[in-house]
DNA sequence: CCCCGTGATTGACACGTTTCAATACCCGCT
DNA sequence: AGCGGGTATTGAAACGTGTCAATCACGGGG
């Protein structure tokens, strides 16, 4: 149709220029300082921009600024509702500047963190939110020497003279759970947690502990550790055999999960044994996902703020980007308990 | 410490040329085709990447390349479980062939798939997966002409010798769970439907009419549809009263839901009105979600192939970019229908 | 001793954009 | 008419890489 159609060569910033008839710079300030071209030139480019369905390449963009404008956001698990919430909250943020975000998906394993963030270095992301595996922070380091500015979410830790960080207070949840089944009598608990090792589940079983000790509990007598391979449903569920084992004068009236996933799998597994929650054991959950008010009866559970987490963090990033005078940061949040139904007074 | 360590311009391909004593078009050759460059050079080379901690930029390899090596994978809700695997799938096979995979959430609104497309086209990005809004795949073939090649995920439609699709079978499933709810003795099933005019809970309803049609019960008079604003559990939750309205004599014995997450919305709406799945209602879903299997009674649901959707996705996508006598192909998955205890004989 | 072939390496250019110093233009004032 | 000052535009130089024709080094064969 249109005779000036060239070749599949795609439209560039010159084709624009030379159809409008000015120079590639004019195009290119009409592009990103609209203030500096004369409002009649504007138009002209704007139509020419219109009438080629220009649209301008990044690569160009990127290798003249040395700096690309997508962030990474390096998550643990895409599966897991907890991750897709805070993603939400990181991605929303990031819209408002303009900025895309690149989701990586570590799936918790080292070498997969290690390639993510590679890609992050080679692409000059403007930054990155990283949650990392098991508070394994070298590759965020190893980020930031390379130019990538990186904020540390939820697990790990880096001084804050090197980066910003938001995490929440894991230990304050666990003494929140405790002080709840303390008021309900339970004074016989078994903390079901991830594989050994993972910071978050120490701490918050640290809090539970402490807030045990709290009252004149003593924590080692009281509560009983179980571990599992994984933090997800299927590893609560086959964990309900050894949760509650121990005798009946030691079986447990409460379990404080690691997680939500966790929990969920342990109602489940209670289920198949015809027993339930709360009558024959009290559940507690941690994160609170969309799930733990789904399930009958609903599992309480220790809230973390989600997408203000997610939010938070993109906000830290931003500031380090755009604000001259950024001095790091460490944002850390409080977690709230919600009562639900899959805990009661003890009766045992 | 190093006195040759420079500014903190960042080290590029050039300064590794330097210091191994060779020329920069060398080192891309290590880079890119290694057989090419003695064994001897390599190695100098390497050792120089390494210590210089060398790390290339993509920036300028696209630019040169006019073509990315990431792929888009736009995505209706981030936090819906359904969508979230089958990115799991989408990612893997994307990792076996080392592209990234930017993940772009269009939250079901069409501006802001039309944002995530021209951020694709802007990368060059080599390909892309979209699941479009509310089947509208215009943004695809701007895509498609703009030179990034697209596959078609799960909604929509455009003939097979436009680009590759992907899709399961609604009628199929809806199908499915007619039969199903019929073996059981169910004559009045109320269709619970996400927002009006959404074609997959179209052709679900179609499917469940077609499959009473085949034992001679009468559609028109046998389904009653209830549309609901989104297609989530709180929407799920409040349709309830809706869904079992209409007189005693009228009301459904079954309801199948288009949706995982409004048939669990559905689940607890019964459980606060003291009612409860299956003894008041049967309920079955659609796509097996990970919560569907956790929830008690288990929920009777049609399950899609989520991670193979996705797998076979980005197979397609791959096919499309690397295979030059690549054919455009139409897949097409069927649903398996998942008995669990949701669903009952109907004893009315 | 020269020529030629082969394989390794180089040098220069192209990719599409932004930036910035330099220029062209216009207007009012002396 | 000439000049100063401001604004609009241009032209050329980067940015870091990949490619490719041209060159170089090295031996073997005539």
């Amino acid at each position: 149709m249109e005779p000036s159609e060239r070749a599949d060569r795609p439209v560039g910033i010159n084709d624009v220029a030379a159809r409008a008839g000015v120079s590639a710079g004019t195009v290119s300030n009409v592009l990103n300082r609209p203030e500096r071209v004369s409002e009649a030139t504007r138009i002209r480019v704007e139509r020419a921009i219109e009438e080629l369905d220009y649209v301008r390449n990044s690569s160009g963009r990127n290798l003249r600024s040395g700096r690309s404008d997508s962030v990474g956001l390096v998550v643990l698990d895409v599966t897991n509702p907890f991750f897709t919430e805070v993603a939400q909250g990181v991605e929303d943020v990031a819209a408002e500047d303009g900025l895309a975000v690149v989701l990586l998906n570590s799936a918790e394993r080292r070498d997969r963190q290690r390639r993510s963030a590679r890609l992050l270095a080679e692409q000059r992301a403007a930054g990155a939110v990283v949650m990392p595996v098991d508070g394994d922070t070298e590759d965020l380091l190893w980020l930031r020497k390379q130019g990538v500015c990186g904020v540390l979410l939820d697990r790990g830790d880096v001084g804050p003279e090197t980066a910003c960080s938001v995490s929440v207070d894991n230990r304050a949840g666990g003494a929140a759970a405790a002080r709840h089944l303390i008021g309900l009598g339970h004074e016989r608990v078994t903390f079901l947690s991830g594989p050994e090792g993972l910071e978050q589940c120490r701490t918050r079983l640290q809090g539970l502990r402490e807030g045990l000790a709290e009252v004149g509990i003593d924590p080692e007598s009281a509560v009983r550790v179980v571990h599992t391979a994984q933090l997800n449903a299927e590893s609560g569920e086959k964990a309900v055999e050894e949760v509650l084992a121990g005798g009946p004068g030691r079986r447990p009236t409460a379990v404080f999960c690691a997680n939500d996933q966790l929990a969920l799998g342990v109602l489940k597994g209670l289920g198949e044994r015809g027993l339930s929650a709360p009558a024959d054991l009290s559940v507690v959950g941690y994160d609170d996902v969309a799930t733990a008010s789904l399930v009958h009866p609903g599992l309480t559970t220790v809230a973390q703020p989600k997408y203000e987490l997610g939010c938070s963090a993109m906000r830290l990033l931003l500031s380090e980007l755009n604000d001259p005078g950024h001095r790091h940061e460490r944002l850390r949040f409080t977690p709230e308990l919600v009562v639900r139904g899959s805990t009661a007074v003890n009766r045992g």
